[in-house]
DNA sequence: GTCAAAAACAGGTTATTTCCTCTTGTACAG
DNA sequence: CTGTACAAGAGGAAATAACCTGTTTTTGAC
């Protein structure tokens, strides 16, 4: 298994965070071959030659042209036996999920260490996968909500009529001082509502709230 | 007619500001009477006296229980007569088109002179309908996008490639910055790109501009 | 009644968003 | 070669959103 060079290929559009990812990985890694790199899914699977695959793939989840999510649905299908490491900015819940759950084999922040790169490819090689102790906390906050409680559906339920309320104000042009006036409470007390649905749901932003919002039937398009 | 006195209800869970326009419409008008208040929709359905309908009713669009747009489609099957006049701070294009799609005869903002809320009662009783210049405007501008340029899929379609991406960044817990580092692009720039297509899309936030693109199948959740 | 938890609310700070007006560069029709 | 048009970007201002740490009030269990 590591009698061959291990052998990789680069899926980003940002060619400089390409090439320097390319030439940490000289650096770090005497035994890597880089097969090719591409600016999205679509370059990729012109380049992606089926008599030498690569071994891991680096991919970015936001690309133009074909993103990070279909990319790996694609690979899943006509070469399974790629190994995706997604190396991305993106750090929401629900798309580490959804990357986890197409089934790549470990997911790093784009700011982690370059040894924590060198880490991760030799994970995946010997092991096969590289989980961070930060991506195995999401799995298991995942599956908590997912089944011990009978999934976010049950949150949603708990949700109470004046945090409905809130979500469904929320999802509008409303300012927070509007929706306070709306429900007869202080704009403090809204930003307690928000910061404690913020938590409950794992969001980040009011924006990140609305589409969970729509996602899980809370309030109607 | 205007024989007998014209029968109004009231539906707000704003009690100020119910009470408000209780004094207003006594002041303003003599052949009014008040039939009932209520809080919300379902306060209104215990509230409606089937021998003794009010011509029209005031009603608000965001209320606990039951909202507006509930209220609306439950008047319109039992008690198809009843004329509303909606009396709302809610003022998106999606909220406003959604009630006169449910047929209200009037939508008024909640900021308006006590007497435009005349004029109001007074063409609904003689006329019908009591549509403003902006309403009509919001109108013409849903016909305008819904048939004369083959609707909003139209507009969709003509966003650029970057436009879409934009959108697609825009729709997660990244702040504008990130967006712009990610895109290659000046914050400035993309301060650009949110505003036209805030006019182009006819939204007022960055929320209801994610709100517009899931609805539309720009992001998919 | 009392204690603990949850809800409502204050004050203050920083980051982000939104809006305006005004350049610059580039492409393209005339 | 010019004018028009549009994307990219600058500068600044004001409104909002987000976060953090406490205090008071309500509520419900014991």
């Amino acid at each position: 298994m590591s009698f061959d060079k291990i052998k990789i290929a680069l899926v980003d559009d940002h060619t400089l965070f390409r090439k320097g990812l390319l030439s940490l990985i000289e650096v770090i890694e005497k035994d890597i071959t880089i097969l090719f790199e591409a600016d999205n899914g679509l370059d990729m699977q012109e380049k992606l030659d089926p008599q030498n695959l690569p071994d891991i793939i680096l991919m970015d989840v936001n690309m133009p042209g074909m993103d990070g999510y279909d990319t790996v649905k694609w690979l899943k299908v006509h070469h399974p036996n790629v190994k995706v490491l997604v190396v991305s900015m993106i750090e929401s819940e629900d798309g580490i999920i959804k990357m986890l759950k197409l089934g790549v084999k470990g997911y790093l922040s784009k700011d982690v260490e370059p040894d924590e790169l060198n880490n991760a490819l030799t994970a995946i090689i010997n092991k096969g996968f590289y989980y961070t102790d930060f991506i195995t906390g999401k799995l298991v906050h995942t599956m908590q909500t997912d089944f011990e409680e009978g999934g976010q559906e049950d949150i949603i339920a708990k949700l109470t009529d004046k945090e409905r309320r809130f979500i469904q104000l929320a999802c509008s042009d409303m300012t927070y001082n509007d929706v306070a006036a709306e429900m007869f409470l202080s704009p403090k007390t809204i930003d307690g509502y928000r910061n404690s649905l913020f938590e409950k749901l794992n969001v980040k932003s009011r924006v990140a709230l609305a589409l969970y919002a729509v996602k899980h039937g809370i309030v109607k398009l």
